[in-house]
DNA sequence: AATGTAGTATGACAATTGTCATCAATACGG
DNA sequence: CCGTATTGATGACAATTGTCATACTACATT
């Protein structure tokens, strides 16, 4: 019998999830969380569980910086990672910190419950599609314009934005300048925009 | 027997609330579309069921846009809404085209049966807090100074953004002026991102 | 006809943003 | 120590953006 912990942050699609996988015979969900720090509460409470599938974006802590606890903290579960968009940089860094399985919304339930079976007979699961979209997907921003992208997309000015990272407004204006020039976007709207879509910020 | 049409995007997320729906003995789930368009062509083609039960945001064809279309084509069924973030402005717009039942994905499964049971019974389901947050939510913004603001969300500068509305440079800039400062923004990244976030946009 | 009022345009000006060349400080491998 | 990245800062300049007062049209109201 394979022990699930489910994290996702709607509640609806929460318990909707947690009802598709009990039904099956092999599957027993052993807990529903709704965010990564309940999630977290809860492995320090039980024991590991087979699976921690959980939601990437979600408030509070997100399924990413879950499984770098999970990885930080040797325990024993296979973290599968749901997402909405195939953003490349999402799937990088989940590959990196050690998560055995990615599976879009958009796939059908059969597929999730195939994926867990898989990773469970020891097979890191990603659909091909995903893998190539993640293979030539290179990031080229640094951190620093990573950062200050994020707070500009945020309606931030300059100005803030610099006090916000201890930087002068001449150098965020270099970063943000860089960012755009390498993103081939015509303002720090559109650069932002480009950045988010990919799972960059 | 209640019959029930399910359209929502996110396959896993469609496949596992219509499971969850089709456990209640009373609620029968005729059908899964993943979009608008789709419920539209099942319409076409089968008895209108008693209920849709939509999300709002999807590609193709929102569940706003669904709604406008049962309505105006006199079609029977109970139209009730899913939606992740409490827009105010969707949930207006929402009213006014018919719409029986409101509810947040981060409501809990027996939430949304039992609204399905009450809208059936004749009731418009919609909790009050949303009810509310409708009702002080007056959108200061014209129609010009929306799409404005969208197109400047998406990276356009000021000259783009006025061929493609067929206005002026400096008075797109005036709407854009007018939107910031109605909406106390500070440039106008923030007003769209405010905008957006109250589903102005 | 006179008045009011959207909707759009102008022009002028200030503030913010984007680009670029250059420079200083620090860290790192030889 | 010496080169050489790296990171951050400056200053100058151009382009874009934000603000405001003013004006013109068409259209409806009186």
């Amino acid at each position: 019998m394979t022990t699930i912990l489910v994290v996702e942050d709607q509640s609806l699609v929460r318990d909707a999830i947690a009802m598709l996988l009990s039904l099956e015979d092999e599957l027993d969900v052993k807990g529903k969380c709704s965010h990564g720090q309940e999630a977290i509460h809860f492995l320090e409470n039980n024991p590991a569980p087979d699976i921690i599938l959980s939601d990437i974006e979600m408030p509070q802590m997100s399924g990413l910086d879950l499984a770098v606890h999970v990885a930080s903290h040797h325990i024993a579960s296979h973290v599968v990672l749901m997402t909405t968009f195939a953003k490349p940089g999402y799937i990088k860094r989940a590959m990196s910190v050690g998560v055995k399985g990615f599976v879009l919304k958009e796939a059908d339930s059969d597929y999730l419950i195939a994926s867990i079976k898989d990773v469970i007979a020891g097979k890191v699961v990603i659909s091909t599609e995903l893998a190539l979209m993640a293979l030539d997907d290179n990031n080229p921003l640094s951190e620093k314009e990573m950062s200050a992208l994020k707070l500009a997309s945020e309606g931030m000015k300059t100005h803030d934005i610099a006090s916000a990272l201890f930087l002068s407004e001449g150098t965020v204006r270099n970063y943000l300048s860089e960012a755009i020039s390498k993103l081939n976007a015509t303002n720090r709207i559109d650069a932002a925009r480009i950045a988010q879509q990919k799972g960059w910020l």
